[in-house]
RNA sequence: GGAGGGUUCGCCUAAUGGUAUGGCACUGGUUUCGAAAACCAGCGGGAGUAAUCCCUUACAGGUUCAAGUCCUGUACCCUCCGCCA
């Protein structure tokens, strides 16, 4: 949610952002709703004072026929508050729901463009590797080599749900194993800002299991419950299933005020992330690209306004980082208006490099947003001044398990069908060379 | 699932239905070579240049001129029982 202030102070950068990113907002409306919404308040306002400052009365005066006379009064003008209550209230819901449907405005470096095909490449690292066969795809080598089976999965539970198997599993452990120790590593990350020119206070990300469960309500002040058919709701238990570790990470500071001095806040979420794919019917629906249920290590970070920028690119050096480790090729996208999420004022991707497919697919994202979900989640800073305003929130993805295990596989196929473990992971495999 | 108890500032705590108390912690200041101690001030949120006003006792309603307090509902926490990885 922006500063209803700031809306109507710029109402045509708002417009302009809503334009960028495909959505479609009646600005003028909120404003008269919104000039509706002060007057009453005010009134309001106004008609309580009155009260408040009569009862007080009514208690020292000692005069009973005055007492008697002032209850009188004050129970005619207690009726017209509550009349006017009713009309703030319908008018209050009515802004709401006009709030929560303006976008975060796209920041001035996002390319603009209706979708994906007017995403940016920023650059690119890692050399493809070269084979001297063709390559396979990753659900043809997990199927031969017994670690990947959709096929039962799809008995049990349908499309799109997977078994996982063998030095798989213990891969994706490896995984989640190397990265909690990047971060909660105060000199790696140290030098992860420094290599990538980042100043930034180093402080290490706190490892949370978070749950997996969310109020709904909790989701909408997260801004990721714009597309509900894209949720697995239980309504018996007023419960929906995160799609992220962020959901349930970002909210945690609801209702909550940071001391400016305890900033930037760094957690690393561990969780399944679980998604209905509505929209995709019929996309990647060989192997695990494209999982209604997956596991994901997330970062979620709070910072001051003035830093969150620099919190990003820090998070984007890490995902850079991870992959450096892997020896995994990727590039950097700046992902276009009209493809970024609703929340971010900036989104950034990384597309790792999949051999089997031949192109490179995205495996990581990082969503600047600002103020955007703490204004709705209320979650602030009080500022060394004592002025309090809204955080800033990033988050963004370390590894997704579905994704880089299919990256490692493909990138690292072996002409006899086994997959060549990468050399830093090897430590967490039991020594380990080859998946076989 | 059953029974009982609870929720007031970061922590603790007060409040015959009469307009949220005090302590600890914290922040700033005085003092000091520096620190501790002591003393002074601040210390829920919002609007406003300000005076000031509004809101705030888990949440949502209700009764009342007036609700932390009375009534109804909900959430969460704790204890015991049952079940359970």
């Amino acid at each position: 949610m922006l500063d209803i202030k700031f809306i109507r102070e710029n109402k045509d950068i708002v417009q302009a952002g809503a334009e960028k990113k495909r959505v479609k907002i009646d600005i003028e409306k909120l404003i008269i709703l919104d000039d509706e919404r002060l007057r009453l308040l005010k009134e309001i306002e106004a008609l309580r004072a009155e009260v408040n400052k009569v009862s007080n009365n009514i208690v020292r005066d000692q005069n009973p026929a005055l007492k008697i006379q002032l209850i009188e009064e004050m129970r005619v003008v207690k009726e017209e508050i509550k009349s006017k209550e009713e009309n703030l209230k319908k008018v209050i819901e009515e802004w709401q729901k006009m709030m929560l449907k303006i976008p975060n405005i796209p920041s001035v470096d996002t390319p603009e463009g209706n979708d994906e095909t007017a995403n940016k490449v920023l650059r690119s690292s890692g050399d493809k590797p070269q084979f001297s066969f063709t390559p396979k795809e990753h659900y043809e080598i997990g199927k031969a080599l017994g670690i990947i089976d959709t096929d039962t999965a799809g008995e049990i539970s349908g499309a799109r749900y997977s078994y996982l198997k063998g030095d798989l599993v213990i891969m994706q452990f490896a995984l989640i194993q190397m990265c909690l120790e990047i971060l909660t590593n105060k000199e790696t990350l140290e030098k992860i800002a420094k290599d990538a020119n980042i100043s930034v206070n180093p402080s290490v990300f706190l490892p949370v299991i978070p749950p997996v469960f969310i109020r709904p309500l909790v989701q909408v002040k997260m801004a990721r419950y714009m597309t509900p058919e894209d949720h697995y709701m239980f309504p018996n238990d007023d419960l929906m299933l995160i799609g992220s570790a962020e959901h349930t990470l970002g909210s945690m500071h609801m209702n909550k005020i940071f001391e400016e001095k305890d900033l930037p806040i760094r957690y690393a979420g561990y969780s399944t992330a679980f998604r209905r794919e509505a929209g995709a019917a019929g996309k990647d629906t060989n192997g695990i690209l494209r999982q209604h249920q997956f596991d994901k290590l997330e970062m979620e970070v709070f910072s001051l306004p003035e830093n969150s920028m620099q919190e990003q690119n820090f998070l984007v050096a890490i995902q850079e980082y991870v992959l450096q480790l892997l020896k995994l090729p990727y590039q950097i996208v700046a992902v276009s208006t009209g493809d970024m999420g609703f929340p971010d004022n900036r989104q950034i991707d990384v597309e790792t490099w999949m051999p089997g497919q031949n192109k490179y697919r995205e495996t990581h994202s990082s969503d600047s947003t600002g103020g955007f979900q703490s204004r709705r989640l209320n979650t602030r800073v009080r500022r060394a001044d004592g002025k309090i305003e809204p955080v800033h929130m990033n988050d963004a993805t370390v590894v997704a398990i579905g994704r880089m295990l299919i990256a490692i596989i493909e990138n690292y196929q072996q002409a006899d069908g086994s997959i060549k473990i990468p050399e830093v992971l090897k430590k967490y495999m039991g020594g380990k060379e080859f998946i076989k």
